[in-house]
DNA sequence: ACAAATACGTA
DNA sequence: CGTACGTATTTGTA
């Protein structure tokens, strides 16, 4: 058998190469912006993936210590004891780092006890007399032992992990001078001073290799002791016990008791999945392609096993009668695809688990279909938003939506952004969705058919179903799905904005933008582009010589907070001058993508996306509604451009008043808090009264300034730095204020607690409806990472059950709207407030259904209060 | 052309 | 060193 024939092993130290690579790489330029370090994760697998493209092993693992403590150290006290602390920045990069060869499907193994290098020799010793050609990658002088005619050691030079030199037979005996398994005899002499392991005083690797090849053995030479001269002849004598003991403790073991055999470490193909996210996560944009190669290959060799993929159906293509009669015989859920061109139906695909069809879209076809498709026959889509909207265009409607898969992933999955329905198969069905490359002219790969997406759809369905706890398909089918037909009807209706009012306003914003830029100019002396960050910066801290403010990453903020510090220690009329240009150009920034929004009709339609939060949220693009300006007077001004539309008699405003709060008394049974909302009290005004001690009346607006700020952020996870940043206080007070308060409102702070330590063990929160979010990082070992998810846990279950909430008041106004003959909808919803347009007369009816709805979305421990304004504009109703 | 960084609007 | 979003701009790289 030749060598090449021989299959390859490849086992590597990586705590030993990822610590080198640690050092190496300069951690500022390797960090997320989480702040998590990942040079030693990058350096590694860098080093990693080139040694697989060049090495091609057949099998291969990467063995870890679990400690800094092994079965050494309890045989000398001492090994290693010289070793500085582990620095905490590379400690979290591991787990990481394992997280990555999980994804890459590589072996992991660490044993209680033992360290790396002695897995390596017994997977080492084991793969030799297996038949393996066995490489053996660390950064460990001790593996050095291991190499023979079919262990080859693969070492770092001093530069890092980058370039590996190549140790055989021969390289050893050219580089030490004496064969492998000698070399721990003269790391005994020698001594290691990482390892804490003193060898003898004044002889380096020339004397010990001398004596060595003097004596034959390190035995013999131990033996002859007394016939060695000279001081370091003495030296000898004296250190005779610390050379037995250093080489004791340089043998690796070869016989660890382990899991898995060489054998088992064949190669195996990539969770390309996993391996994106986890990458992603990481910030390794470079590494993706290089590991996607290195997948290419693999999935070459691995093709073989996963060749039993079930076939796609050719979908028949029938007759709009044929059709009809299909969906009439289908049994089971039927899944739906829509095409859509121009927001219109263009295709149809359907499919049953085992057949499909499909057909173009023609007047016959939804002659055909309409009834089935409005009836409550159970249907399965993906993505059904815009198909919803497209049928509601083509005067039809869909009934018996029974499961969504785009909805159910991101339920399951909220922070992935797999959206489409190739990305679901790649997950759920580890197979590859055939698409058409749009980049060829001539596509040589031909897209997947309606009715295959269809079918598709359908098995994903299958596989998200099985995964979705109970509480999260109650959620899907209570709240997301009602929700979605909601929506639609929502977009579709869009919102009336007077383009008129608009552009008045935009004209003179812009005006007063360009005289505050002159004023601003002369106040410095030159022309400077107010809108860069960079340039500001030039002019403020260089020019001005005003001093340093916050660091970011490219230099010191500039923004609006820092400004107003800036103007109260330093006062220079550019500042303020600055202030106003941004928040001239800020507004008529929106006016204008607010403008060129507004269709031929005059409406503004935008687009909920469902799945775009990781909290339950909508979110709005295209324009985003939700976030169109109310702090100040000149803002809502752009409000009022929002107008009943034509056919409707006025708009109706509908919010909750303190809905997070509320939630939070809700959730954590404070007694204070329960009988604040109970009261009628203003809610700040109450808090305020009982952490000052004074009477509600006596409550001054600074008082309730402060309690209000700190109500909200308890709500966020806020700090007592944070709030004294806020408040502009002393750190000292703002942490006095927030004993005083949970001394009044202790069930609060225990409930968070517990909300937090509950999210550890579950590794996921949950919202009163039983929506989750998962939070592997509450486990992290990474501080700024932990301490991150620790603070999004506490919020989620709040936001999001305020979420659900206005989910289920929303599709029920929708759907009462509907049920009473009412010609009223629903046009925005922003988070915690919905806008009504009324039709003529409708009025009594429509404040009716949302105020009921709204107040009775959830039966909590505390009203849920809804304030109601009626206008002719959004800023008239909100009053 | 695209991505990153900064800034800022909302709940 | 306060949660959740989307968008516009500038700036640097491809």
């Amino acid at each position: 058998m030749t060598d090449s024939a021989k299959p390859t092993l490849l086992v590597v130290d990586g705590h030993s190469l990822a610590y080198r690579a640690f050092y190496a790489l300069p951690v500022e330029n390797f960090s997320t912006k989480d702040g998590q370090h990942t040079n030693g994760i990058y350096g590694f697998l860098a080093m990693l993936i080139n040694l697989i493209k060049a090495e091609r092993p057949t099998h291969m693992a990467v063995a870890f210590d679990t400690s800094r403590q092994s079965f050494r150290t309890r045989e000398y006290a001492e090994y290693k004891a010289n070793r500085s602390e582990t620095p905490s920045e590379f400690k979290g990069q591991i787990p990481l780092l394992q997280d990555c060869l999980a994804a890459m499907s590589i072996q992991v193994l660490q044993q209680e006890d033992i360290e790396a290098d002695d897995i390596l020799a017994t997977l080492a010793t084991q793969g030799a007399e297996a038949g393996f050609s066995v490489l053996v990658c660390s950064g460990d002088r001790d593996t050095i032992q291991l190499v023979n005619d079919d262990i080859t050691l693969l070492y770092p030079n001093v530069q890092g992990v980058s370039q590996l030199k190549r140790y055989d037979r021969q390289a050893v005996i050219d580089r030490y001078g004496v064969p492998p398994e000698q070399y721990p005899d003269i790391a005994a002499l020698v001594g290691e001073t990482s390892d804490n392991l003193p060898g003898v005083p004044k002889v380096g690797e020339k004397t010990a290799v001398k004596w060595l090849t003097q004596f034959g053995s390190l035995d013999s030479l131990l033996e002859n002791a007394d016939k060695v001269t000279g001081v370091v002849g003495g030296n000898l004598r004296e250190h005779l016990d610390s050379v037995r003991r250093n080489r004791a403790l340089n043998r690796l073991l070869r016989d660890v008791d382990l899991p898995l055999h060489p054998t088992d470490l064949e190669v195996q193909p990539m969770d390309a999945q996993a391996v994106r996210d986890i990458f992603a996560r990481l910030e390794f944009k470079t590494l993706i392609p290089r590991v996607a190669e290195l997948a290419g290959i693999e999935q070459q060799m691995a093709a073989v096993a996963s060749a039993a993929a079930v076939p796609m159906p050719v979908p028949a293509e029938p007759s709009a009668d044929g059709l009809r009669a299909w969906v009439d015989a289908a049994k089971g859920d039927v899944a739906v695809t829509l095409v859509i061109e121009g927001g219109l139906p263009r295709r149809i695909g359907l499919a049953t688990k085992d057949a499909a069809v499909e057909s173009d879209w023609t007047p016959a076809v939804a002659d055909a279909l309409g009834e089935w498709l409005a009836s409550d026959a159970p249907k399965v889509l993906g993505d059904a938003k815009p198909q919803v909207k497209a049928l509601t265009r083509a005067g039809q409607r869909l009934g018996g939506l029974v499961f969504d898969t785009t909805l159910a992933g991101w339920l399951l999955r909220p922070s992935f952004p797999d959206k489409t329905l190739a990305d679901l198969v790649d997950r759920y069905l580890d197979e590859k969705l055939p698409e058409s490359d749009p980049a060829q002219l001539v596509p040589e790969t031909e897209g997947a058919t309606p009715g295959q997406l269809s079918w598709y759809t359908l098995r994903v369905a299958e596989m998200l179903r099985a995964e979705l706890p109970e509480s999260v398909a109650a959620v899907l089918a209570d709240i997301e799905l009602p929700t979605l037909q909601t929506l639609a009807d929502m977009e579709l209706a869009g919102v009336s904005v007077s383009h008129a009012k608009l552009s008045g306003f935009s004209g003179e914003l812009g005006d007063r933008a360009d005289a505050i830029a002159q004023d601003a100019y002369a106040a410095i002396g030159r022309e400077v582009n107010l809108g860069s960050p960079k340039q500001l910066q030039e002019v403020l801290f260089d020019e001005l010589e005003l001093p340093k403010t916050r660091k970011t990453k490219t230099g010191y903020s500039t923004d609006a907070a820092v400004l107003a510090d800036l103007q109260e220690t330093n006062p220079h009329p550019f500042l303020d001058l600055l202030l106003q240009h941004r928040e001239a150009t800020k507004l008529r920034q929106i006016i204008e993508s607010l403008d060129v929004a507004i269709a031929d009709d005059g409406r503004v339609r935008t687009t909920y996306l469902q799945t775009g939060s990781q909290t339950g949220r909508l979110s709005s693009t295209d324009p985003n509604l939700q976030n169109i300006p109310v702090r100040t007077e000149e803002s809502r001004r752009i409000r009022s451009a929002f107008e009943v539309g034509a056919g409707y008699e006025t708009l109706l405003t509908a919010d909750y008043s303190q809905i997070e709060m509320r939630i939070m008394a809700h959730l954590s049974e404070d007694p204070g808090l329960i009988e604040a909302f109970n009261s009628g009290e203003d809610l700040h005004r109450f808090v305020g009264a009982r952490v000052f001690g004074v009477a509600p009346e006596d409550v001054t607006a600074a008082m309730r300034t402060k309690v209000k700020a700190m109500s909200y952020g308890l709500v966020y996870g806020l700090s007592a730095f944070g709030l004294s940043k806020q408040l502009r206080i002393e750190q000292s007070e703002a942490k006095q204020l927030m004993m005083e308060y949970f001394a009044r409102f202790g069930a609060v702070r225990d409930y968070l607690r517990s909300s937090v330590e509950q999210a550890r063990v579950d590794g996921y929160t949950e919202t009163i409806f039983g929506r989750r979010r998962p939070f592997p990082d509450l486990a992290s070992p990474n501080r700024v990472l932990r301490e991150n998810a620790e603070r999004a846990a506490l919020n989620a279950p709040i936001q999001g059950s305020a979420a659900d909430i206005m989910k289920i008041a929303l599709f029920h106004i929708h759907d009462d709207f509907r049920a009473e003959g009412l010609q009223s909808r629903v046009l925005m919803q922003i988070h915690d407030e919905l806008v009504v347009e009324v039709a003529e007369g409708e009025w009594d009816a429509a404040e009716r259904v949302v105020r009921e709805r709204m107040g009775d979305a959830a039966r909590l421990s505390v009203p849920l209060d809804v304030q109601i304004g009626r206008g002719a504009d959004w800023n008239e109703a909100a009053h």
